[in-house]
DNA sequence: CTTGATTGTCTAGCGATGCTAGGATCGAAT
DNA sequence: ATTCGATCCTAGCATCGCTAGACAATCAAG
């Protein structure tokens, strides 16, 4: 039964191979360029191989989200840990989530512009994406104020943060002025 | 030369018609079903007429937008002007906002998610979307509070309104509760 | 009025897309 | 050694945005 253990292994690096490829690719490129063509060429296989792991591209950018909001997560983590005091921590996961969007733009795109077929803010949604929100929850709840469900103003900061990722990056947004976008929403939306 | 005019008249009523056509595919059917294909046999004309008018679908994804803004400029300025006091001409705005882009997501999407080729937030900005940023600016300005630069109030209240819009309507954010978010938003940001 | 040129439109086709059917090949088990 | 099942590839389908070249209608000049 070994021989069909390494297979299964081999079979799952391969997966993993895939994912990993359509992230570069569209990093490199932008996902337009993620074909089904190309990614097969990159990974050295033909195209069927991939739909033999996922039932479409939909289901590729489905996975690179679900890496992505594992990493995001983390990165959230990391940069709130690091603050003093809720004013501060507030910033720094405000800073840490644009940064992290600018610097992944594909990643990004994958998790909240893209359909990647997942289910998002109801039960089934997957274990990465909660957490995700969870992060963005541990520390936004202690600032909602009173009054205000932590959940909700966490949505809400979290929409405000997209608005300006998302703005900024399509160009919609003069690129400048980040820093103060941030402070104006801090300051006033969290309650110190 | 009348002759000349008439045609010249006829050829812009085409113009308007593929955008219309466009806009109307795109809202009954998404985006992606708005081939050149499709939009060509609905106006009654071959392919190649599109690009006649248009460079391609871009430039036809930017016209619905062109056109789109300055109706969401009259919407949120009728909006506005019917609001007793800042804070319920801010809470109108933000309703106005959001209702535009739930009652029209193609032209929203055209507007802000779709690459129209057009220029936002410089000085060859098409006058259209320069006079629905002014409609934003013209409520908002009054409560940006002392110090912070109305512009910049207006682009984080706008981004933060993107934000729960987009997010909303691709299903990241849990459907209700809009109002609650509405009310979150002005009474945290807006100083009154 | 006839001719030639210009304008307008269409048919047909190019390269590329996501995806799939069917056959070939290879390895494991009898 | 032979069967059988899994694995993978070649080839192809329908559709996409876009364009070249043929054709017809219209206009200006002789």
């Amino acid at each position: 039964m070994s021989v069909h253990e390494r297979k299964q292994r081999e079979r799952a690096a391969r997966e993993r191979l895939i994912v990993a490829t359509a992230r570069e690719l569209a990093e490199q490129q932008g996902w337009d360029a993620v074909t089904t063509r190309r990614l097969a060429e990159r990974i050295e296989y033909s195209q069927p191989v991939l739909y033999s792991h996922f039932r479409g591209k939909r289901e590729i950018i489905g996975a690179v989200a679900l890496e992505g909001a594992a990493e995001m997560a983390v990165a959230l983590r990391a940069a709130t840990s690091a603050a003093d005091g809720p004013r501060e921590r507030v910033a720094a996961l405000a800073r840490g989530y644009l940064h992290f969007a600018e610097r992944n733009p594909a990643v990004y795109d994958a998790l909240f512009q893209l359909d990647g077929g997942l289910a998002y803010a109801q039960e089934d949604t997957p274990e990465p994406l909660k957490d995700a929100f969870a992060a963005l929850l541990e520390c936004l709840g202690e600032v909602a104020g009173d009054g205000v469900h932590p959940g909700l103003f966490t949505e809400v900061f979290w929409a405000s943060l997209h608005g300006i990722a998302t703005l900024s990056r399509a160009g919609r947004l003069p690129p400048q002025d980040t820093e103060q976008r941030v402070e104006l929403l801090v300051d006033r939306l969290a309650v110190l």
